[in-house]
DNA sequence: TTGTACGCGTTATCAG
DNA sequence: CTGATAACGCGTACAA
């Protein structure tokens, strides 16, 4: 950590220019090889590496893509990280990624520093629930001042930017459609902070699914919480033991794996055996999906190829003129064995 | 997405000088408050935010710092960068995290881009397996040249730097005791890529404490392999089936809860009992441990305190002579299901 | 309380 | 092939 030397000590020591400096370490332009290995020599010597902050303010720009998105503990959002980073690495571009607390605002100071940074454009990413968070409009609208946008999410908002998202019809069809063909006519929904009936368009999906195959829409079936494994246990605890035993529901569908997690916990310190006392399916079908038991069935959303596709976009977002616009990437389910579907299982339509 | 307004821009529009819309934009010294807020105005009107790299040129701070880690598609390294991510924040410090592959050799162009972006300080942090990786001990020593570094792994390499590790004895040793105590005598370990009776301290411990307790040290007893839940589910089966039944361990201590948990599946495929036929203890304390079946008993490594301890040495680093010094956490056991100590189980001497 | 002028480290342009 | 020099945008002495 000694004092570390610049492009004019290298110039200095080698009896040549700072042009010629640059000239050697960007590889491009046509420089006598024997001043290239003496300069090559200094620069190894010193260790010398230019300043990134110096070539930003020159060309105006910093090969950085900010992302913003909550904990990635969440391991649905560690998968979008890690797919983004691959994908802007390939291009010669480098991820920095923001952390937002779930249902808090958006901090103003995070915009700031984005913009302060100067970066080449910005990924929102979050699910649905995020979407309503105080000052994500006013914080996409002052980033567009600056950057391309892209965000991964619903297109529920008018956010008037490009907006990749998941198949949220297909997301609510597919596993309602996997439980009826298996003869289940009781199908609960719990998860999600969403107000059914209300803003989100999971809820609504869900909801008119039902009503599409005829099936009951009793209210006692939705439980709004969260969206980790904790509120999986609690949204089963509380919907279960609000009902008398014979208008249980004979199938749930989880917000996400996280809650199906718990649920499934619950379920059997109840004392029912799964899939035959209960079906369910979560989302997202993350790692641990294949080792609970019985293995959980899942709807897989691909939020790898959503990240890419949001890089892709964003990367490309400067040569085209300003036109939002939307991608969906369809979701696929994942027959396990938590529906019993797999076992030949089928539920009576009591 | 205009050409955006600069300091200049700014002033000129005032009718200040820059040096007055730098008193403003800073906060700190004094100015008229009437031309304090009309310069705001003028801010506000252009969206204007300074730039980072003008200011990272001017000062030579970023106020940034590198994490390099494995994926935090792994969610022991998600954690520990989300707290390292909360320090750093919490002391005004962003994080800039960079992605290594598990077995790859670091990038040297990934060095170099910390060098370049010329950040405050980088964190290494790896798993026991990645300090073996080519090019680590290169790395280090030109960064050191640049910025203080310090690494979250165990001290069996001379890195010559600040080093924060777990408790890798206790994280041996605990488990074995436990399994000890609740009367366990052929006790296997999986996972890893070490080499047992060779550099990897975990592997030693482990073998040390089997001794201590004058426990068999049978080699068909060590599998070395990955750390997923594939692996775990690969060792088991490959244990397993080279064994007589009459030689199977009666305990399984896994590298880490993935593993255990692909064990947990295996041996379930087996027809096992868990706990009453195998017991089994994983490492990492993951959130999904109280969720399988049965409850996963495991040592917490406290990895959130080895990344605020990394953030705050790191911060201070610049103030202290370079002394490269060690700092531990010891490991603690935590107790659930899969080892039956808690339904009373002890498993006879056999 | 405000303005002037220079340095921070690079790259690009233009001239040689 | 190489060198001089002007930006790039900002903060900070120093001066007024």
């Amino acid at each position: 950590m000694d004092k570390k030397a610049t492009i004019y000590d290298i110039a200095r020591e080698a009896g040549v220019s700072t042009a010629t400096v640059t000239r050697v370490t960007s590889g491009s332009a046509k420089v006598k090889s024997s001043t290239r290995e003496r300069v090559q020599r200094i620069i190894d010597a010193h260790g010398y590496v230019p300043s990134a902050a110096a070539h930003a303010l020159e060309s105006g720009q910093t090969h950085t893509i900010g992302l913003v998105m909550p904990s990635i503990t969440n391991p649905y959002f560690a998968r979008i990280y890690s797919t983004i980073y691959e994908e802007a690495t390939a291009n010669g571009y480098y991820v920095w990624l923001f952390q937002i607390h779930d249902n808090d605002p958006i901090p103003p100071n995070l915009i700031d520093e984005i913009i302060r940074r100067r970066m080449d454009g910005v990924i929102f990413a979050g699910g649905i629930w995020s979407m309503e968070r105080t000052g994500l409009a006013d914080a996409l609208t002052r980033l567009k001042h600056h950057m391309p946008v892209v965000t991964i999410c619903p297109p529920t908002m008018q956010l008037d930017c490009i907006c990749i998202h998941s198949d949220l019809v297909g997301c609510s069809r597919l596993p309602v459609r996997h439980l009826h063909a298996l003869g289940h006519r009781r199908i609960a929904f719990i998860g999600g902070s969403m107000q059914l009936r209300d803003s989100s368009k999971r809820g609504e999906n869900f909801l008119q699914e039902l009503r599409a195959l005829d099936l009951p829409d009793d209210p006692a079936y939705h439980v709004n919480c969260g969206y980790n494994a904790e509120s999986g246990e609690g949204a089963v605890l509380r919907m279960l033991s609000g009902l008398e035993r014979r208008r249980w529901p004979t199938a749930i569908i989880a917000f996400n794996d996280l809650m199906a997690l718990g649920a499934m916990k619950q379920l059997k310190n109840m004392g029912l055996r799964l899939p035959q006392d209960m079906a369910i399916i979560g989302c997202d079908n993350q790692f641990f999906c294949s080792y609970t038991d019985p293995a959980l069935t899942t709807v897989d959303l691909h939020p790898e190829e959503l990240g890419s596709s949001a890089v892709r976009e964003l990367l490309t977002a400067r040569d085209r003129a300003h036109v939002p616009f939307n991608l969906m990437r369809e979701a696929t389910l994942i027959v396990r064995e938590s529906c019993g579907a797999k076992l030949g299982y089928r539920k009576l339509s009591d």
